[in-house]
DNA sequence: CCAAAATGATCC
DNA sequence: GATCATTTTGGG
């Protein structure tokens, strides 16, 4: 049998199967692996390429359901697409290896069916005993002593006089039951409209990709929450993909208070006992809903009769945990393998989406603006040019003069800045030299609070120092540009009566602190509100009606793919934060670049206009969505044998019209954790394969045991 | 000279 | 990813 083990190898091994042992594909095994034991899965009949006598044993089958087909083939499709080995994507679909172990049982007490038995006196207490055993199911000794109100050694005694009898049963996790059938919120017009045809996807059984796409508040959540309940509904499970930093207890509140009960979360964050007990409910199909990051997507759902992918635009479905994927992407591959309808949710949809919709390949349902429900903020740039903040201030006085009108209202304000820490970097007055990671080519930010000096890139950090290493000045640092923490240290001088939090990832050390201060600024306990991106996503603050954008330049520059994509959706999610209910809000945005085509959409708040720009763009260019892209990084201590693998990797290079090789350039951060780093990009028109390229082109390339070569199709981010 | 440490090959 | 064999390094 072929054999696959979660282990980054080239490829599955074959292992012969014992004298009476039953195997069949998709059992979870344990097999010898040279002198120790590992898991693996049966992924087939065996391949016959290696000599019988090389073989070995089988050691034994787990009890636990057997991987399903379509998660098999879903493995292997993200395999093939993202050139990870095989063994490499199965382990992320063996994420809780606990719940493949027998589970634990318990002894549990049911009365004997032909027992009228009079050798033994029928107490009171005996038969309450048997009276609560008469409707609903065995119960364990413990609870059925306690529900029938008697000690425990009452049902020892009528045990082994024969009124009772022991059964083993296995301990489940009871999931609470999201209910499909309650009645959801009165839909407008417009979502009855999409959240009907979304009901009729989830019931024709078959693959389909519909964009639900509407404004902030424009009820998309409730439109997905009628799919959800229409899956519920015919007894078939559904999944949601959130970006892990929007899974909040805000979005859990309304799931439940639409449904009854909470769904099954599944995220970095959870015990090994919770993955466990989660991972066997969604085999064995107790659990409904999964509510997820990425890694959810590799969960051995029993019926999965729906996938709800929200913020889809988010960059965060592309990250690299060994296995470079887009969680948005392989969702829509995992539905089809399920024959499952799949909803792509968002206010500013990926251009890919977009382009997939106009091809025809994605439905799309739009729901505009509810009347009556708020509009989006007026937005306003202004130009730091001619209205530039006083001396080593970073707010413009208009920004100032707005904050006071809004505070005297008893409003709130946010202020956006996606930069942590005190000041981006540091720079010694006596030799003009700035403080650089030791291992990165990365400034190290300095955080104030904290009292360090910290590489954003690898996490080095050290304690600030108050002379220069380089040429021995004290105390001649300057903080020099922007961060969080210095805006606060000025909202604070400038109202210092106001209630001011920070809200970054540094000041919130986990998912408590961070729902905490979410609760405060709902309430209105919190005036001015400083944030980086976590303070961006998915939040609904009915008081909120300033969002200052500090610098919306930041991310323009760069040079990357998608610089102005990604600063539109960021600037627009971060604008929608304002102005919800009943109050008008306002978004001023600080640019450098009022003229920009990102900041002229944004101030005239015409998504589509820049949509369309954008692609035009794209399209002369031939770059993503109307071309295709695969970036090889290479890394290693040594920068002579790096360039000698590049030397070796560009004469190898393909030629082929249409096909460009670009490279080999100095990645974005040439150095990073005290590894050279160098940059290939092969562009490829969208047409073209582009796997079977890079195999054989890299098959021929050797690499010493320190050089590595990542792959990455479709790379998101170029950095 | 030896031994720890780094590197490389292999696992079916 | 873990393990074992082989090569390199460095301290005396």
């Amino acid at each position: 049998m072929r054999v696959l083990l979660p282990l980054p190898l080239a490829d599955a091994y074959d292992y012969s199967v014992p004298e009476g042992m039953e195997v069949t594909a998709g059992h979870f095994v344990v097999v010898p692996l040279g002198r120790r034991e590992t898991l693996g899965v049966v992924w087939g009949e065996g391949s016959g390429e290696v000599a019988e006598a090389k073989l070995r044993d089988i050691v034994g089958i787990l009890p636990a359901l057997p991987m399903a087909e379509p998660l098999r083939r879903f493995v292997d499709w993200v395999s093939a697409y993202t050139l990870a080995p095989p063994g490499a994507v199965l382990r992320m679909a063996m994420s809780a290896p606990s719940a493949l172990e027998a589970p634990k049982t318990e002894l549990v007490y049911r009365p004997v069916a032909a027992a009228s038995d009079d050798t033994l006196k029928m107490t009171a207490a005996r038969r309450r005993v048997l009276e609560q055993l008469k409707e609903g199911p065995a119960l364990s000794a413990a609870e059925l002593a306690h529900l029938a109100g008697v000690g425990t050694s009452v049902i020892k005694t009528m045990t082994s006089a024969g009124l009772l009898e022991a059964v083993e049963r296995v301990v489940r996790r009871r999931f609470p039951q999201p209910d499909g059938t309650r009645e959801g919120h009165t839909l407008s017009p417009d979502q009855k409209v999409a959240a009907d045809s979304l009901v009729e996807k989830v019931k024709a059984h078959a693959f389909s990709a519909t964009l639900l796409d509407g404004v902030p508040g424009s009820g998309k959540t409730e439109v997905y929450f009628e799919a959800i309940a229409a899956a519920l509904a015919i007894g078939r499970q559904a999944l949601v993909l959130l970006p892990e930093i929007a899974l909040t207890a805000q979005w859990l509140r309304r799931f439940e208070d639409r449904f009854g009960a909470a769904p099954a979360a599944w995220h970095s964050g959870l015990t090994s006992l919770e993955r466990r007990e989660t991972w066997r409910g969604i085999a064995e199909g107790r659990v409904g809903v999964v509510v997820g990051a990425r890694s959810a997507l590799f969960l051995p759902f029993a019926d999965l009769g729906l996938i709800v992918v929200d913020e889809e635009h988010d960059g965060s479905f592309k990250q690299d945990d060994g296995v470079s994927y887009n969680a948005r992407d392989m969702a829509v591959v995992r539905a089809r393998l399920m024959a499952a309808p799949i909803v792509l949710a968002s206010a500013t949809p990926s251009l890919e989406t977009v382009a997939n919709v106009a091809a025809g390949r994605y439905g799309s349902q739009h729901l505009p603006a509810r009347p009556g429900e708020r509009r989006l903020a007026t937005m306003a740039a202004i130009d730091l040019r001619r209205e530039p903040p006083d001396r080593g201030r970073w707010l413009a006085p208009r920004v100032v003069k707005a904050m006071g009108e809004v505070l005297a209202a008893g409003e709130q304000t946010l202020l956006f800045l996606n930069r942590r820490g005190y000041a981006p970097f540091t720079l010694c007055r006596g030799c003009g030299r700035g403080l650089e990671c030791p291992q990165c080519s990365a400034w190290l930010v300095e955080h104030r609070f904290r009292r360090t000096l910290v590489c954003h890139h690898c996490g080095y950090s050290e304690p600030p120092a108050r002379s220069c290493k380089h040429c021995g000045a004290v105390d001649q640092f300057v903080a020099c540009g922007p961060g969080v923490e210095r805006l606060a240290e000025e909202a604070l001088e400038l109202f210092p009566e106001a209630r001011t939090e920070l809200f970054t990832s540094d000041s919130l050390m986990n998912r408590n602190a961070a729902s905490e201060a979410i609760d405060r600024m709902e309430k209105g306990e919190i005036d001015i509100l400083i944030g980086t991106q976590m303070a961006a996503k998915g939040h609904h603050f009915p008081k909120l009606t300033l969002v200052v954008v500090v610098d919306a330049d930041l991310g323009l520059n760069g040079g990357d793919l998608r610089a102005a994509e990604r600063t539109f959706q960021l600037l627009y999610q971060v604008a929608g934060r304002a102005g919800r209910e009943d109050r008008p809000g306002r978004a001023l945005i600080q640019t450098h670049m009022p003229e920009h085509p990102v900041m002229q959409a944004l101030v005239s708040a015409d998504r589509d206009r820049f949509v369309s720009a954008e692609l035009a763009d794209r399209a002369v260019a031939k770059m993503p969505p109307y071309g295709r892209l695969a970036s090889l990084i290479i890394s290693g201590p040594d920068a002579a044998a790096v360039d000698n693998v590049c030397a070796a990797i560009a004469r190898h290079a393909p030629h082929q019209t249409g096909l460009s090789v670009l490279g080999p350039s100095p990645a974005p951060l040439a150095l990073l954790r005290g590894r050279h780093r160098r940059r290939f990009l092969l562009k490829a028109p969208r047409d073209v394969a582009v796997q079977p390229l890079l195999r054989s082109w890299l098959a021929q390339i050797g690499l010493p045991g320190s050089v590595r070569l990542q792959i990455d199709v479709d790379p998101y981010s170029f950095m």
